[in-house]
DNA sequence: GTAGTCTGGATTTTT
DNA sequence: TCCAGACTAC
């Protein structure tokens, strides 16, 4: 497509350089259209070359975009701007402090310098891991804070408190606070006062005044829980509301104690890191701020003549002023939209751009208290809005701006937020949306079935076609007609569910599978938090070392009583499938068929259980996991709650599953939002984390506290702290924010549903919520189809007896058969060729190696790896032989069986016959179409030798013999 | 009507 | 840690 003319504002967005700009860039308005054209501006009409204009963004895809799209208006090419300052904010400040910021621990009183080599930390488990050893050294080191300690359950919460302290731009030196910068540690006093004032004011029932809603909230006050200096419910109480000398006496609380604590650990963690060679983000960036504030030759050498910073709204304190000390004159443009600030549990700070004009002026003088650093004026801000919207139909953007005044509690006041703002302005023509909501009991049956409902609909019409555009300068009515004719019924492409939780996700997804609707998740999942991953933890501990942790819930899963269970595992009386199904694991050497082996069990067929296989395999290029490695990695992942993206692709065409936060920025033809339930969203209160808090009204604070008053010494938590966060009225606003990015994001049609429990927003919408009966139909994605060998799939509690095939094989015969290799040797060829079939780039790295990949290269159909195979046996009882085939090659008119053996010699060649007629009996089922050839491949002398196998009835003998 | 008390259940994640 | 909702008491 041709590219657009901007609009009236954009234009003056582009050709206004000189000065202070606020731009306001609703969703939907052009935004990065219109400043990388401004970017081209520049360079065409002044003398400025790339190296003069800073561009920061937030995301790496977002700078690469920007790059790409500035490449067009202008006569740079890629490898032109590859040095350009076009970043994202933390790159940027990476490469200054690298390249000019070695000593700058020194102004902090830190001796260690900043390394070249200096490794910045970016996974949240080894930042946590690091920060957790740090404070074991801590503790042993000031016996004076081990009062402060004790309130902790967990030190290592405390590392969120100083990244938040960080985004402040609050920052320790040895003996005090850089540049006095631990004001807001204070709180501020007044605008507290002035909170509690209204939070305290009584409220007026029909027969007079009734208790402030401060009162209501500490109406259970109870002396009791607290240390013995708390006040009693007689002085906290001072109907109809709360004392007001006790909320001062509470505000005004010693905090030396807690200060000299929490500056010696954030203090001593930067020093330390900086000792170990490691920063993480959220440091590197305050040191960063200290370079620029503390360097003034630095800040020449590198300093911008034009600033611009994109997603504003998503920017920290801290941030903000090194992108005012990043500017040499005051060409500085910030672009955001307020509206869609999400990011705040990522501690940023949206009054960056809804105070902008206040922050600035406060910034600079701040900045200028000892020396003039700012020397710009910033007193004239011009605000540019961009309002026309290029996405949605004019009733969508009407209905959106509902959501930023919707209580998210029955008692909530919500002022109108949008007072005084300019709307956005549809530039459609033609307004087809279908607005609509929908309850029923079963949620993710319902988002199915109007899935189904919408598909192929016209009554939902979307684009279809760019053609046909209309002439430049046609009316509306040709504008009109022209966009009516690119409409046309939409596919599951054109679709996005969108929820506020990764488990509703999670759920849907699943639910999705089993009716065979094609949905595809877009996102991280907390990959080890999964049902999926506690299992494999499960066994993998109970293989490792018979853990009672792990057959705990091995037994629960399988539905004994949790009473039942305890008497189990006291008396180690397992199960004997379960027993045995230990030691066919225990056999398996990889940790690959391992885990399949697990999942294969219990029928986990999902993109979640692939996920989990594919990341513990491939973890380390040059060595696999151990099972213990593999229980230590999973652990610490549970606890520090990673994400791993996961792939879900069932074809084409398929509906868009994300949570809202993953679809800020990205729109769709039609948006289904779900999950509009009671507690899900909007969300309220948060998970008990670090007892130091922050916040901006109240400064730092504990909820815990050690003392010795009473009887015993004792934590108590903390009255003080307790009070003012009871009376401070808690706001949604970024709830409200994230159901407007939410509608914002659909072009078309925008349909909500919820279940059982609609929440406060579902209520609030100006819509009623139609209640349906679900009725999806079954689709034909079948992705259980990836897993071809799967036979069904048994409970576990009434599993028929499962044997491995290798208990039908005698091992007498293969013991001794490693040649003095080791197993270690066979496990790496397996890895190894496993690896090499699936396309990964590994290189062999000795005989055998490079004769499996000989024989792969020589392979022209479908590979499948490591691929678990059941087979069921004829006789009674029931019983079924259970294995993994190393290889599977399938082409149009025949399949082969691949089985590595790396023995020296032919010893157990009549064993691995029996193995491999096991696997020819699996595949003739699967393929009764095809000739089916079963082949032991003897990697030392590149030998394939074709078995005959032996039948069906000599294999259930052979099964039933060896093990009665 | 108004106030107090008790119970159950719950996160989002650019760098 | 917070809220909603059910319940009781006055």
């Amino acid at each position: 497509m041709s590219e657009p003319t901007p609009n009236e504002n954009q234009q003056r967005l582009i050709e206004s350089i000189d000065g202070i700009y606020r731009v306001d860039a609703g969703a939907g308005t052009g935004k990065t259209f219109a400043i990388t054209r401004r970017y081209a501006h520049i360079l065409d009409t002044t003398d400025a070359t790339p190296e003069d204009i800073l561009l920061v963004t937030f995301t790496r895809n977002a700078a690469r975009e920007m790059r790409e799209r500035i490449v067009q208006h202008t006569d740079y090419d890629l490898r032109e701007l590859q040095g350009a300052p076009i970043s994202t904010f933390h790159a940027y400040c990476f490469r200054l402090l690298c390249r000019y910021g070695h000593t700058v621990p020194e102004t902090l009183g830190i001796d260690d310098q900043i390394p070249d080599s200096i490794d910045l930390i970016e996974e949240p488990v080894r930042e946590r891991q690091l920060f957790q050893r740090f404070m074991s050294t801590f503790a042993d080191d000031h016996p004076e804070h081990a009062d402060m300690l004790r309130i902790f359950r967990d030190p290592a919460t405390l590392h969120t408190l100083i990244g938040e302290l960080a985004a402040k731009g609050v920052i320790p030196t040895r003996d005090g606070w850089f540049r006095s910068s631990d004001e807001p540690l204070h709180g501020d006093r007044e605008a507290f006062f002035e909170t509690v004032a209204d939070a305290n004011a009584p409220g007026e029932g029909a027969s007079g005044p009734t208790n402030s809603d401060a009162r209501g909230a500490v109406s259970g006050w109870d002396a009791s829980e607290y240390a013995p200096d708390a006040p009693s419910k007689r002085e906290v109480h001072d109907d109809p509301r709360v004392d007001r000398g006790v909320i001062e006496r509470a505000y005004d609380e010693d905090r030396t104690a807690l200060l000299a604590f929490v500056h010696d650990v954030y203090h001593e963690y930067i020093a330390c890191s900086l000792r170990n060679d490691y920063l993480t983000q959220g440091l590197m960036l305050a040191l960063a701020f200290v370079m620029l504030c503390d360097r003034p030759q630095v800040r020449d050498q590198v300093a911008h003549e034009y600033v611009m910073v994109d997603e504003f709204q998503d920017t920290n304190e801290l941030q903000f002023k090194i992108a005012v000390l990043l500017a040499s004159t005051n060409n500085i443009c910030v672009v955001g939209d307020w509206k869609q600030s999400i990011y705040g549990f990522q501690h940023t700070s949206v009054e960056n751009i809804i105070a902008f004009d206040d922050r600035l002026g406060r910034f600079t003088r701040e900045l200028n208290a000892d020396r003039t650093r700012i020397d710009y004026p910033v007193e004239s801000i011009t605000t540019i809005p961009l309002y026309e919207n290029y996405r949605s139909a004019a009733s969508i953007l009407e209905f959106a701006e509902q959501s930023l005044s919707i209580p998210a509690t029955y008692s909530e006041d919500v002022d109108d937020p949008l007072a005084g703002e300019r709307s956005l302005a549809a530039t459609n023509h033609v307004d087809n949306a279908q607005i609509d909501a929908y309850h029923a009991s079963n949620e993710h049956e319902l988002l199915l079935d109007r899935i189904q409902l919408v598909v192929d609909s016209d009554d939902y019409a979307v684009e279809v076609t760019d053609e046909p555009q209309p002439d430049p300068g046609a009316t509306a009515a040709q504008q009109a007609a022209a966009e009516r004719e690119r409409l046309g019924a939409p596919t599951y492409g054109d679709i996005a569910v969108f929820t506020r939780t990764r488990a509703f996700a999670r759920e849907f997804l699943a639910v999705a599978d089993e009716y065979g609707v094609p949905v595809a998740y877009d996102g991280g999942v907390e990959l080890f938090d999964t049902p999926e991953a506690k299992l494999a933890l499960a066994w993998l501990r109970i293989a490792e070392s018979n853990a009672r942790r792990g057959w705990a819930l091995v037994l629960e899963r399988a539905g004994y009583a949790s009473d039942r269970t305890e008497t189990i595992v006291d008396a180690e009386a397992y199960p004997d499938a379960m027993g045995r199904f230990r030691e066919e694991l225990a056999a398996i050497d990889t940790l690959g068929g391992f885990l399949r082996r697990v999942f294969d069990r219990y029928g986990h067929t999902s993109a979640t259980a692939d996920a989990l296989v594919d990341h513990l395999t491939s973890l380390h290029e040059t060595s696999t996991l151990t099972r213990g490695e593999a229980i230590q990695y999973i652990e610490a992942n549970l606890a520090a709650g990673t994400t791993v993206e996961i792939e879900t692709s069932p074809g084409d065409d398929a509906v868009t599953l994300q949570t809202i936060h993953g679809a800020k920025g990205l729109e769709y033809p039609i948006v289904m939002l779900g999950n509009l339930n009671d507690r899900a969203f909007p969300q309220y209160g948060q998970p008990p984390a670090c007892p130091i808090t922050y916040d901006d009204e109240l400064g730092l604070r504990q909820t815990r506290v050690y003392s010795e008053a009473g009887t015993h010494p004792h934590v108590y938590p903390h009255w003080p702290t307790k009070l003012l966060q009871s009376i401070q009225p808690p706001t949604y606003d970024e709830e409200r924010r994230l159901l407007y990015v939410a509608m914002t994001r659909a072009k078309r049609h925008l349909l909500f549903t919820a279940g059982d429990d609609p929440s406060r927003f579902m209520d609030g919408l100006s819509i009623d919520a139609t209640t349906v009966e679900p009725a999806p139909e079954h689709g034909t994605v079948d992705r259980a189809a990836a897993t071809p060998f799967e036979t069904t799939i048994p409970d576990s509690s009434t599993v028929p007896r499962r044997l491995s095939v290798h208990d039908i094989m005698d091992d007498s015969v293969y013991d001794e058969r490693d040649g003095g290799r080791g197993t270690d040797f066979g496990t790496a060829v397996h890895d190894f060729a496993e690896a090499y079939a699936l396309d990964e780039p590994v290189e062999p790295s000795n005989d055998d190696e490079r004769a499996v990949a000989t024989l792969i290269d020589d392979l022209d159909g479908e590979l499948i790896s490591e691929e678990p195979a059941l087979l069921p046996l004829p006789g009674e009882p029931q019983l079924t032989l259970a294995g993994v085939i190393d290889l599977v090659h399938v082409t149009d008119d025949a399949v082969e069986i691949i089985d590595y053996k790396t023995d020296p010699d032919r010893l157990a060649h009549d064993e691995y016959r029996t193995q491999l007629s096991v696997y020819y009996h699996v595949l003739a089922s699967v393929y009764p179409d095809r000739p089916i050839q079963a082949t032991v491949f003897y990697t030392q002398t590149a030998t394939p030798i074709t078995v005959d196998p032996v039948s069906l009835d000599a294999i259930d003998r052979l099964s039933r013999g060896r093990h009665e």
